[in-house]
DNA sequence: GAGTTTGAAACT
DNA sequence: CAGTTTCAAACTC
């Protein structure tokens, strides 16, 4: 933890050639604060004074190098820290001031060096994740505290003046940060963010944000967030530029932060182990980011040299394209770049950022930055993808979860678990596509991230019409793009709180436009007492700020008391994991059996009601409310729900079962396929139809032409082995899917879908072809389960919980992965996908060839998976979840146990979740709207039939 | 708009 | 886990 300075002596000594050397003290000093360094790089140059803490920080980034000499470590992380370098440039203008003055500031006792430390090994945990995937740059902020991010930035700054490679970037910014620093603190950062443009306006409104979430952010922090308000309010999208342009800060912080953190590491093992305890030690919000951070680069660590390049080299370019791209372009660069690697490591910072910004097409600045981004990390992770490795260096998705803490990465990640509960309950439908994309980023990590990118990428468009401020920690906001775009979009109203804009994580409650779909979009609450902290709160519960429309009194949930909000949050998700998770899940059980049999709401109250005099007609009942049937759940007595009563809920899944028996006994599969495939487009069209609760973005639908969106809801929901499932999840994540579909992103994922049905359809050969299906199927069903149980959502409310999500990623993760391959056996369709998921290509026994292949696709059946599991596991079957997956997304539980106890249990629901998963197969064709390409779908299904 | 009813959330 | 209390929304007037 306290070894910056041994490190820092030991980079010193290490780094024997000049500019390493320069560079390497700098990094030294920023993690130390010590100023030596500084005032040696002040009397180098002019800016000096400025520079100094810059060169400081920029130092410590450049450190690696030197540290990469001292230690063995190093040398593997030698590529990645030189890429960081030529990457902190961009970052450190920006923050080095106040990083500079955060530590100053700050107690210059070891405490605040220890700290600078901490986020220091924060950042390069965050830093990894980026390498990985996009998600990086929003685990990074989650992750790293304020402090930590200035300290990041103030490398960054070091590195710029120290470091030539990127010089034009670095000049630019060493001469904003000159200013700056010369300004002093509370004047850098407003000079900041007029030099910034867009780039350096981001990167101190983010940190500001980040600081002030956190209770002890640097004085700079603070001062930065109250004036960066004031100067954004000013700009008209001062606030969306926060936002959105927060997400690419965050994504250039973590770059930083990640090239920090791999020099750091490099230079100081004890760096290391202390950044370890660091992380531990970290404030909660942090804690979680960095932990996600953490599992992420070790899975990651391979790649992680190759993408810090890409990284650097985005970085370095970024400077010349627009701020805006820059972030963008490093986000893009570090996919790109990554597989490419060899591209640049760092100097050459003109070539590469040439070609990022060629490949981005930029149509706004933000936009087209989170577009452009999105579709080039998109197109990098894909390029992964189709090693099938890819997700792990996709990684940092994790971190948005945790970005709860940290607001840019709270956008991302806490999207998930809110943006469910918000979508079903009030968001638009654009919003739930985005949830489901955000859930899965956010807890599933790589797979997510790419699917949240792709996602992104896809939505961004699509987050134009997602008003809804959701909160970020618990909805991983897919991709900062989006919020980005969001952010643009609706920065008034973040101007109006004031605060918000470079939050992502909750986006303030717009007024009424979230309700779009439901015309509420978000409620107005009128808490009084509980400061809309607690569930009462339907704007907390939703994951989303409390806004003008809102009545309520002392409300902290507020973009301005996110880290309070946060907090809340992670207390609320560790009584209840699923407490933000959505309340209304689809049942597998309502699944026509018969085939013409629809159940117009197929969807059910997770918890179900307990009403007891409103008989379930008003809207006391959240049954009603949600405008859904109660199901065997509810506790509700006289129930008399017009959208379906309990008694009837429950004759139907005894009646599912009993059909699912015979038809394993009697039906062939592949015609219980066919009608299952057209009772479930059936399904879908009227659930979607008729539900307000998938909401689903614009863009998504406009993918899913309307039909394949209904579509994929159903196979979702057949996947889902239990009634609970949750088809408005699964629709959501199938939106998203489409949506990547739509993007350049389609055809990596046509190609690894169409691979990933094969797998899928060899995993569901393998079910059927095992004398035992509804062994298989109740194990599969329980590995759903116990996704769901794994990942209680966050997603949603992991998504919801972000911060909660430390442990709740880890496990979730993992989950995930066995969840993948269950799921695929589960449900033929979205099983398929699922199965196919590239998380685990292996998770699967079954033997499914190529899951890596699939594992690509399976990302995002992942994601959906992810989201399905908060919503199954809250649904219904509290079926105890095994852990199961290893990290490694192999899984590890035993189905079969749990299985066993389904047979036994052997209710309605499980069976038929069996039979949906079956009839799932039939339908993929039809799905295919989903991220899949329909031509994989296709090609699914034929396999699935040669496979029979 | 005030008061009552209701059921979920929170607490014990 | 059950019972009680608290809370805010839904509802009524």
């Amino acid at each position: 933890m306290d070894s910056p300075e041994p490190t820092a002596k030991t980079t010193t000594a290490a780094s024997a050639s000049a500019s390493a050397a320069t560079l390497a003290t700098p990094s030294s000093a920023s993690p130390v604060q010590e100023s030596p360094f500084s005032n040696f790089l002040s009397n180098l140059s002019p800016i000096g004074p400025v520079k100094a803490p810059h060169v400081l920080q920029g130092f410590l980034g450049l450190n690696s190098p030197p540290l990469v000499f001292t230690s063995p470590r190093i040398n593997a992380l030698r590529e990645t820290s030189f890429f960081k370098r030529s990457l902190c440039p961009q970052l450190p203008s920006v923050e080095v001031p106040q990083h500079d003055d955060g530590a100053r500031k700050s107690a210059d006792g070891p405490g605040d060096l220890e700290k600078s430390d901490l986020l220091l090994h924060g950042g390069l945990t965050a830093i990894t994740h980026k390498d990985s995937d996009i998600k990086y740059s929003v685990q990074v902020q989650p992750s790293s505290p304020a402090g930590c991010v200035d300290e990041y930035l103030a490398d960054h700054v070091e590195v710029d003046g120290a470091n030539s490679t990127s010089v034009a970037q670095n000049s630019k910014q060493s001469s904003n940060v000159v200013q700056l620093s010369q300004s002093g603190i509370s004047d850098s950062k407003k000079t900041i963010l007029k030099f910034d443009d867009q780039t350096y306006m981001k990167m101190k409104v983010v940190v500001p944000e980040a600081m002030p979430g956190e209770t002890e952010q640097n004085i700079q922090g603070k001062t930065t967030f109250d004036c960066e308000p004031n100067k954004i309010k000013d700009e008209k999208t001062c606030g969306e530029w926060t936002s959105n342009e927060g997400s690419n800060i965050e994504s250039n912080l973590s770059l930083d932060h990640a090239s920090s953190k791999q020099q750091y590491e490099g230079s100081n093992a004890q760096n290391d182990a202390s950044a370890h305890g660091d992380e531990s030690n970290w404030p909660p919000q942090l804690l979680p980011g960095q932990l996600q951070i953490v599992q992420t680069y070790e899975h990651s660590e391979e790649n992680a040299g190759a993408i810090p390049r890409a990284l650097v080299d985005s970085t370095t370019n970024d400077p010349e394209a627009s701020q805006n791209q820059r972030g963008m372009s490093r986000r893009c660069l570090q996919f790109e770049e990554a597989q490419p690697k060899a591209i640049v490591k760092s100097t050459n910072p003109s070539d590469q950022a040439n070609d990022v910004t060629d490949s981005r097409s930029p149509a706004t600045p933000t936009e087209s930055e989170s577009l452009d981004s999105s579709y080039l990390d998109l197109s990098a992770t894909f390029s992964k993808r189709q090693l099938v490795n890819l997700p792990q260096p996709v990684t940092p998705l994790f971190p948005p979860r945790h970005t709860g803490k940290s607001p840019l990465t709270n956008s991302k990640p806490s999207g998930i678990g809110l943006h469910l509960n918000s979508i079903v309950n009030a968001l638009p439908k654009g919003h739930a596509a985005t949830v489901g994309v955000k859930l899965t980023t956010a807890e599933y990590g790589m797979l997510e991230t790419k699917t949240s990118i792709a996602v992104s990428s896809m939505t961004s468009e699509s987050f134009d019409n997602m008003p809804l401020h959701i909160l970020p920690p618990i909805e991983h906001h897919a991709t900062p793009h989006a919020k980005r775009k969001y952010n643009s979009e609706h920065t008034d109203s973040f101007e109006e709180f004031n605060q918000t804009s470079p939050k992502k994580k909750r986006q303030v409650c717009m007024k009424k436009p979230l309700g779009t779909i439901d015309g509420e979009g978000c409620k107005r609450c009128n808490c009084k007492k509980t400061k809309c902290l607690k569930l009462y709160c339907d704007c907390f519960a939703a994951g989303i700020y409390c806004a003008e429309p809102c009545a309520c009194q002392g409300c902290f949930n507020r973009p301005e008391y996110e880290d309070t909000v946060l907090e809340t949050r992670q207390q609320i998700e560790s009584r209840n994991p699923l407490a933000f998770a959505p309340k209304i899940v689809q049942h597998a059980t309502e699944f026509p059996d018969d085939g013409n049999r629809m159940t117009p709401a197929s969807a059910r109250h997770k918890r179900g009601c307990n009403c007891k005099k409103s008989m379930c007609l008003k809207k006391y009942c959240e049954c009603y409310q949600a405008n859904v049937g109660c199901s065997s759940g509810c506790r509700c007595e006289g129930c008399k729900n017009v959208y379906g009563r309990k008694e009837d809920y429950v004759e139907n899944e005894e009646m599912v079962s009993n059909r699912l028996s015979k038809d394993r006994s009697e039906g062939t599969f592949e015609d219980r396929l066919e009608t299952i495939t057209n009772k479930n487009d059936f399904l879908h069209s009227e659930l979607y139809d008729s539900r307000n609760l998938t909401p689903l973005t614009p863009s998504f639908d406009c993918s899913d032409h309307g039909k394949d969106a209904p579509k994929s809801r159903i196979l979702f929901g057949r996947c889902i082995p239990s009634p609970e499932s949750d088809l408005t999840i699964l629709s959501s994540y199938t939106r998203t899917l489409r949506s990547l579909e739509k993007s350049d992103f389609n055809d990596m994922l046509l190609e690894t879908s169409k691979e990933v049905l094969d797998v899928g359809a060899c995993g569901q050969r393998m079910d059927y072809n095992s004398t035992d299906m509804t062994d298989q199927f109740s194990s599969r069903c329980d590995t759903l389960a116990d996704f769901r149980n794994l990942t209680p959502l966050d997603f949603p409310s992991t998504a919801m919980a972000p911060s909660t999500s430390c442990k709740v990623s880890d496990w979730t993760n993992a989950s995930r992965l066995q969840l993948c391959p269950k799921s695929g056996s589960l449900s033929s369709g979205s099983s398929l996908r699922w199965r196919s998921s590239p998380i685990t290509p292996l998770t699967q026994s079954d033997g499914t060839k190529n899951h890596q292949e699939l594992d690509s696709d399976n990302r995002l059946c992942d994601i959906l998976e992810a989201d399905t599991p908060d919503i199954l596991k809250d649904a219904s079957t509290p079926i105890k979840s095994v852990k199961v997956s290893s990290p490694s997304r192999k899984r590890v539980s035993p189905p079969h146990t749990r299985g066993h106890e389904l047979r036994s249990s052997s209710s309605g629901a499980l069976k038929s979740g069996r039979k949906f998963i079956l009839k799932a197969v039939p339908s993929f064709p039809p799905l295919t709207p989903c991220i899949d390409s329909k031509g994989s779908t296709n090609q699914n299904k034929s396999d699935f039939q040669e496979k029979k």
